[in-house]
DNA sequence: CACTTGACCTGTCCGC
DNA sequence: TGCGGACAGGTCAAGT
């Protein structure tokens, strides 16, 4: 479930070492995953990646004549660029959905178990109109983003809770269920309160917290559970620093409390029952 | 308009 | 052992 810093890893690996390199063929094994908007997919083809960005939880690659390629894992999908030296075993598998090969002999492999994830080839003065990015929320590890930011985004919600809140990617970009549940134990709140029952302090602490949380969770190069793979098809390590996630039954680092695993807004949610009072 | 549910997918794990 | 069903989770479309 690649999130923004497991996103942000692989953005950074692309700029170091994927930027430059050209696209030289497609081989697409799952359609739906590879499609194309108003351009057929195969239009990369040629073309240099000349620039890699990322705007929540999708990467982007821009690539020359105008044309970008986005890049949403959503659930199990894994980017990674291949040497030509690997057995082609070793990383064109069953779940490999789409094959790149680069001028340089490298492959740039999309794997998806699951098959939700989408690539999207359109035109790089047209990707603010694609849905999953259209309506997003601001970067909360941007420099202005704070507890005025987050408060006016949450305006509209107050009877939301805070954690649904958090997952809606018009209001915040880039959190995810583990980054959610870490950043509300980091602030010591209940991820059922209500937005309105929020105090402005509160507020704070939280923008606060999802920076802190975000910025650890890129440290560690990201988090992974099972499928999450970086660039290089290496496995984040920050689920072995989580405060809550994936630690129910253990011990609160705080307070000492037995962390619970609770169910809010239909997703599985580590809490801590004594310092995240409701 | 706000909120909820279903669809998209496949693998894993649980209980019977 | 075998099997059905719940669950995992991000986003959009459709329904209430």
């Amino acid at each position: 479930m690649p999130e923004l810093p497991e996103v942000e890893t692989i953005r950074r690996q692309f700029d170091s070492f994927v930027v430059g390199a050209t696209i030289d063929a497609v081989d697409v094994r799952w359609a739906k995953s590879l499609q194309g908007v108003d351009l057929e997919p195969q239009a990369v083809v040629g073309r240099s990646i000349v620039g890699v960005a990322r705007r929540g939880k999708v990467l982007e690659l821009d690539l020359d004549g105008g044309i970008s390629l986005l890049v949403h894992l959503r659930m199990t999908g894994q980017l990674m660029v291949v040497d030509a030296s690997l057995p082609r075993d070793a990383w064109d598998v069953d779940t490999t959905r789409v094959v790149f090969s680069l001028d340089d002999g490298r492959f740039l492999v999309f794997n998806d178990q699951r098959k939700f994830g989408r690539l999207v080839v359109i035109a790089t003065d047209r990707v603010s109109s694609v849905p999953f990015i259209a309506t997003l929320g601001p970067e909360p590890i941007s420099e202005g983003f704070d507890g005025a930011v987050l408060s006016a985004r949450l305006e509209r919600h107050g009877r939301l809770c805070i954690k649904q809140a958090m997952l809606d990617q018009r209001i915040v970009a880039g959190i995810g269920n583990i980054y959610a549940d870490e950043a509300l134990w980091l602030a010591g709140l209940s991820p059922e309160r209500r937005c309105a029952t929020l105090t402005r302090e509160e507020v704070d602490r939280l923008s606060a917290a999802m920076r802190s949380v975000l910025e650890r969770g890129i440290e560690h190069g990201g988090a992974t559970m099972r499928d999450y793979r970086d660039a290089r098809g290496d496995r984040g390590s920050y689920l072995d620093e989580a405060y809550v996630f994936g630690r129910t039954n253990e011990r609160c680092t705080r307070c000492g409390d037995k962390i619970v695993k609770i169910r809010v807004a239909g997703r599985g949610t580590h809490v801590c029952p004594g310092c995240q009072r409701p």
